[in-house]
DNA sequence: ACCTGAACACCGTTCAAGT
DNA sequence: ACCTGAACACCGTTCAAGT
């Protein structure tokens, strides 16, 4: 007898997929492959594809959650945490292009509530940061507003490696922007 | 006898879906549905879907360069063609949610060369304003790339427009935008 | 030259039947 | 309690047959 494949497994190998290529690629019939199991197993265990990227979403938002605390936990001062937040994403969007288009396939799927739920979060982590540093708060939320931007642009242009544009590669950009965050 | 539909029809027809909803919404069958014809039609003009897609980039492509050069045209100092870009962008983007997931839609469907034409273009229009006001042209390169990025971001905060994220809605962003972008 | 309609593959979903 | 396997709907693709 074979061990029976449990909720959690399917959840973590949708994440998985989620990450690395976004939710649109999580698709029943090839994770029950890769599973070894079948598509009649996975709806014994959900009622629907959606209420599997549901889970998924709520998985993501646990991590997401516990790592902007890491990210807080770290010590220094508030310039330097903000420098340390780009840089962190510059070198964690490889292996993450999922996120790259969550804003838009969020909507297409339904799980909106929760992609704002953290996008809030992180504003309000770069809008404490600025004004720590000085700032007025409404301004340093618009601000948070559009560094979160920023850093989900980049992520975005980020994704078509291969190709001609060069400028994207620079490492001198996770400086650039930071110049620009922290502008006065 | 009816009026047979042509290649430039489904072309057009394509293009709508992807300005609104994305390439990944250019499917065949609703097209031809919507047409008012049938799959066999279309693969009488296109040898795949793939060829459509291209064709829609092609279109892309040659409209955003028109009107790239409309917005060059637009006289007036550097920094008030950049803002007018940003305010420009922040107008239009409600309708054009498609570009929003551009260039991830353009890995995944093999034409990401298109994509980056166009976006080399958009960076070395900032880029030229921002030597124009007295920017090192390395540095206004990379602010180029993070710009762009910006307005992606912004584009993409945009798209889930029912939710709690308020801050996305802020009339005066664009205005902080602009303020980072110029920033010395 | 252009189109229809039937066929097949792929994946989401259902369900009767098995252990 | 958990799974299999067959069925059906949806859409990309092919193609023989029509006009």
């Amino acid at each position: 007898m074979v061990m029976a494949t449990g909720r959690d497994e399917w959840v973590e190998a949708a994440y998985e997929r989620f990450a690395e290529h976004g939710l649109a690629a999580v698709r029943v019939e090839p994770l029950a492959a890769a599973l070894g199991t079948t598509k009649g197993s996975f709806y014994w265990h959900f009622s629907s594809r959606a209420e599997l990227i549901a889970a998924v979403m709520e998985r993501w938002e646990e991590r997401e959650t516990l790592q902007a605390i890491d990210v807080a936990e770290a010590s220094g001062p508030p310039a330097e945490r903000l420098a340390a937040l780009f840089q962190a994403v510059a070198s964690r969007a490889r292996g993450r292009q999922g996120e790259a288009t969550l804003y838009v396939e969020a909507v297409e799927e339904g799980v909106m509530a929760a992609v704002e739920r953290v996008s809030q979060r992180r504003i309000d982590y770069i809008a404490g940061l600025l004004v720590e540093l000085g700032l007025d708060p409404q301004e340093a939320q618009r601000r948070g507003v559009v560094c979160l931007a920023m850093v989900l642009g980049l992520q975005q242009l980020g994704t078509g490696t291969s190709g001609s544009l060069t400028a994207v590669r620079d490492p001198e950009l996770a400086r650039t922007a930071l110049a620009m965050a922290l502008a006065v």
